[in-house]
DNA sequence: AGTTTTCGATACGGACCCGTCTCGTATCGT
DNA sequence: ACGATACGAGACGGGTCCGTATCGAAAACT
């Protein structure tokens, strides 16, 4: 985002409209919920979505790599808290059903789809979805089958590689929400997929 | 692809060029594998590669997407022939091992990666990639989860859901060659991941 | 009140791509 | 040999998008 005239000299004159800022970002969602690829979408295109001249959006944005960055900055706060619930049980299905509800929000999944497809080029705009989407979120997960690990839910020796662990929780629900769009997510997947996780991953003695 | 001159009247005259077929549906593998977009490649940019003329191009296909369901056609053959092998074991094993290669092929994943993206327009492209590539595998699959059902190797009440099942199996190693690129695929990790998967599915009192 | 900046709208030149067409040449059938 | 077609190269008009500039009106500051 381009800071008004250089914070020193001037704060004359009309100031920005902080709605405009809003309704461009709104417009850029909307278009890509609606089934846009990032590579569709036009500078011209978002004006016109958001009701707003196109100079206006050029003087907030240096081009359509920035606007996206700054729009991507808006999703990364719909990480939920990790609080620990009753059971390491409940806390699977907790991550697990998260995903689901991503998958199940159409701008949040289009967004996803469309960020894989980035990845190939590895430009800033996948570096930084990776850094505040997805490492966020894989890192909590592994915090979470730590404390498992501690607990005795998980098998002492699967713990060398707590990655292929990350996938292996997230990958099945991941599949259906980016790779089969449309999919139906019912609602007890979740606790199905995290039983089938669970019995896994637990201990061939353990009481659970 | 277009005929030559409907079949009927003309046979003379120079006749079209196999070899330019190939090179046409090469450059457009190798443009992929690159790192395009499907929305990136143009009809110009692939002649260019090619060393074609853009007319020869067109003289064969109507357009883009008519080439590109032509060279997805390319890339169906590639699934492997379902032999059993020793054991129900050594057969999912395969299976994954089969997901990692493809992850390891940039091509491969190149055009996996463009095809999730371009289902959210649910293109005539997706369709036949669904079709060809992804139903194909799954079934054959799910084929052998049967297989290892009837077996004794997965608890009874599983059954009730292969898809679910099919998506536990393929997720885990498709997540790490789709979503992030790059990521080291160690040999071991068909094997390591397969333990894990039939461990989740065996029954508890299985001897195996 | 007067100044300054933003607002939406729109015009502009440049770049790129589309799909067609026209060259001159090459390669086949007859 | 000859006619027909394919070939590579590239010109062409038409379209879209980029990023900048200009317009009169609106909205803030001094």
């Amino acid at each position: 985002m381009i800071d008004p005239p250089s914070t020193a000299a001037a704060r004359r004159g009309r100031p920005r409209s902080a709605a405009v800022d809003e309704a461009v970002i709104e417009a850029v969602l909307r278009l890509i919920a609606e089934g846009s690829t990032l590579a569709e979408l036009t500078m011209e295109g978002i004006a016109r979505e958001a009701g707003v001249g196109k100079a206006t959006v050029y003087r907030r944005w240096p081009g359509k790599e920035a606007l996206l960055l700054d729009v991507l900055a808006t999703v990364d706060g719909e990480i939920p808290e990790e609080v620990p619930g009753a059971s390491f049980r409940d806390d699977l299905i907790r991550a697990v059903e998260w995903i689901r509800r991503r998958g199940l929000a159409k701008r949040d999944s289009a967004i996803m789809r469309s960020m894989i497809t980035e990845a190939q080029a590895s430009t800033e705009l996948w570096k930084r979805y990776h850094e505040t989407v997805i490492a966020t979120r894989r890192t909590a997960l592994a915090d979470l089958l730590k404390r498992g690990m501690a607990d005795g839910h998980i098998r002492p020796e699967l713990g060398s590689d707590v990655e292929l662990l990350v996938d292996f929780v997230t990958g099945p629900m991941l599949i259906r929400t980016t790779l089969h769009p449309g999919a139906d997510l019912p609602d007890d997947l979740p606790e199905r997929l995290a039983d089938l996780l669970l019995e896994g991953m637990r201990p061939r003695d353990c009481p659970f």
